[in-house]
DNA sequence: TGCAGTATTTAGAACAGTTCTAAACTTCTT
DNA sequence: AAGAAGTTTAGAACTGTTCTAAATACTGCA
């Protein structure tokens, strides 16, 4: 208490097995991007830039590839925010966004003093999955 | 009150003069399509389908826009629920959706009731744009 | 360790949604 | 009615994403 520890060892062939993902080393380099340093947002080009750049390139097809199954497996959040373009969350708890447009930057905000009161049932015959909250701000 | 009356005339190339936009043959017939009843969603496609099958056909390029014109003008308002397919609401006030996955269907609700309390201010240097709030749901 | 069996990666093609181009056509103003 | 400016159109181009099928890597088991 007090002092942050690391919820999860930073041992990702480990943390990708128990995603029920084999620990290959493309995997590895981009979860190490991913999860290495505090919460990110990436999209698969940018994600692709960054590990282009590195001793590991990974292909755009296994970006997306992985993007995917890291979402799947709950490891990622996906956020949608502008039409044709898809962003990542590696803070994948309860959390709301701030979207600066244009530029298209995404910052987190935490949900905890958030309250939404008076949200109205279901559609019949659905269940809730998740309440997003995108909060736009300009320039 | 009690009775409900249409809140614009139903001319719809004054409509469209009053919004800076020259009433072509094309723009009426999609007006009509998006305003002449209740509120409704359509993506590009949608729209594109419903007007080839009526007496004024138009092209998809005028489809996409019209939709981003009226958008402009603030006769329509853009939702971003999904990656790579834009909705667009007839209805501009103040109102929330919901998204039901993996469907693809959009349903508003009301912001009447919707309070929201705990919002962080915005980022230095940006003003408050809009706030989204999207209630996933699945069947 | 070596091998087979299965999963993964890859480059490039394919695809979906949207925007662009430039020629033909409307609309508006006079 | 004629000229100027705005609009429409088909099709090409573009962007972001997924697919294909051949090559490669991981895993479990002898």
């Amino acid at each position: 208490m007090g002092v942050t520890m690391p919820t999860t060892s930073p041992d990702f062939p480990d943390r990708l097995r128990a995603a029920g993902l084999r620990p290959t080393r493309q995997r590895v380099a981009l979860a190490r991007l991913l999860f290495e340093s505090g919460h990110r947002h990436v999209t698969a080009e940018s994600l692709h830039v960054e590990v282009k750049a590195s001793r590991m390139p990974v292909s755009l097809a296994t970006v997306y590839n992985a993007l995917n199954q890291f979402r799947d497996a709950g490891l990622l959040r996906e956020v949608v925010v502008a039409p044709g373009r898809s962003y990542f969350d590696t803070n994948t708890g309860h959390h709301h966004h701030f979207f600066v447009e244009p530029d298209g930057e995404l910052h987190d905000f935490p949900s905890e003093k958030v309250t939404i009161a008076g949200l109205p049932t279901p559609p019949k015959g659905t269940r809730l999955a998740r309440v997003d909250v995108i909060v736009r701000v300009r320039r």
